[in-house]
DNA sequence: AAGGATGATATCGACTCGAAACCAGTTTGC
DNA sequence: GCAAACTGGTTTCGAGTCGATATCATCCTT
């Protein structure tokens, strides 16, 4: 058994490789770069905590430097804008355009997500938790921020009926809020 | 259930992103670069017809150019050597050196491997199942060659018993090449 | 023997990224 | 109330990667 999970994990191991290598080289569609790809994904799903460059540079792993150029990139393309915030004037949203949701609705990783569509209904639901409690056990090693949705959040504080609030920033999130990526997530007690 | 089997495929697309994120930044260990882990392990696991610069850019799929460059950074870094073949003198066997093989025991995709085999056993079976068949679904999109090993390969004739010899160069494989990586690997009648 | 194909390498430019410097606005501490 | 420390964001610079192209050597075809 250890000999048959040895064979099946090598397997496992190559097959993430060689899907990673496929869907880069997708990410390259409509003049954009993986990375602005991601930023793209990630603002669409980001809630106003969120959507600032330093969020974005969490959330891909990298710096506030080269999240700023990526945004730059995104915005001379018209894909997004930049909007001053009034609280703290050094602090600016990220805002999707219209033109970058257009794009958006182009995104190549689709093709993944079709792909996965494809697979037997029961073999789905599979597939996923694997793949789940597998980068469960890989994110221990990498470092790298969680990134969860406040419904599964320490923080969300569920105060009156069907409402809920921010523990942190007082807050209080409407249902959309509470199903989008925040930057100060914490799994905390709510969550699995 | 297309709602269900909608939900599930998101989230397997968004589990593949992250998790290819993950190793992305796992493999820059040991002062090399993705590409430079990859020629590695493609050399390990590569047959004798198949450890070429134009085959490993195929692999990569990269240029030519591009793959020379990372195997000259490869060499210089004393991972890999160049031998000359004798048979047709313009080109190049890549050979892993002692310390190459060294370094590749400290694949940072061990990781990777190792958390796989941390699955139930049973569900690791169906994971690479269900991967194996999501690539299949993505690759007829994204062109890029296939590569297999001689066993599943429809060139493999199997002459006498036990033995087997390569339709295509007319070489008899012994056993051991027989589970190695080829660039003139066909899908065939042996395969699946 | 000549011309074309093929394996490999070198060179050049475009691009990306990270590090560090830098600016503006906010908070802290005296 | 003011200076210092801090924080969010941008800019700049250098290293490094990659793809396209040109080039060289060798092989194959006729």
């Amino acid at each position: 058994m250890a000999v048959l999970n040895k064979m099946h994990s090598a397997r496992i191991s190559d097959l993430l490789d060689r899907i990673g290598r496929a869907t880069h080289c997708l990410q390259f569609a409509d003049g954009l770069n993986p990375a602005q790809w991601e930023t793209l994904r990630y603002l669409a799903r980001a809630n106003r905590y969120s959507r600032t460059p330093t969020a974005l540079a969490d959330y891909l792993g990298t710096t506030k430097g080269t999240a700023s150029q990526t945004v730059r990139a995104l915005e001379s393309k018209g894909y997004i804008q930049r909007v001053k915030r009034t609280c703290d004037r050094r602090s600016v949203w990220l805002e999707l355009t219209e033109t970058g949701q257009t794009v958006l609705a182009r995104d190549p990783m689709a093709r993944l997500e079709y792909a996965a569509s494809a697979l037997p209904p029961d073999l789905g639901g599979v597939l996923a938790d694997g793949l789940s409690s597998l980068l469960r056990g890989l994110k221990s090693d990498c470092g790298g921020r969680e990134f969860g949705v406040c419904a599964q959040c320490g923080h969300l504080d569920p105060t009156a009926d069907g409402e809920a609030r921010c523990g942190l920033t007082g807050d209080s999130l409407a249902s959309e809020d509470r199903t989008q990526i925040c930057v100060e997530f914490r799994a905390g007690p709510t969550g699995a």
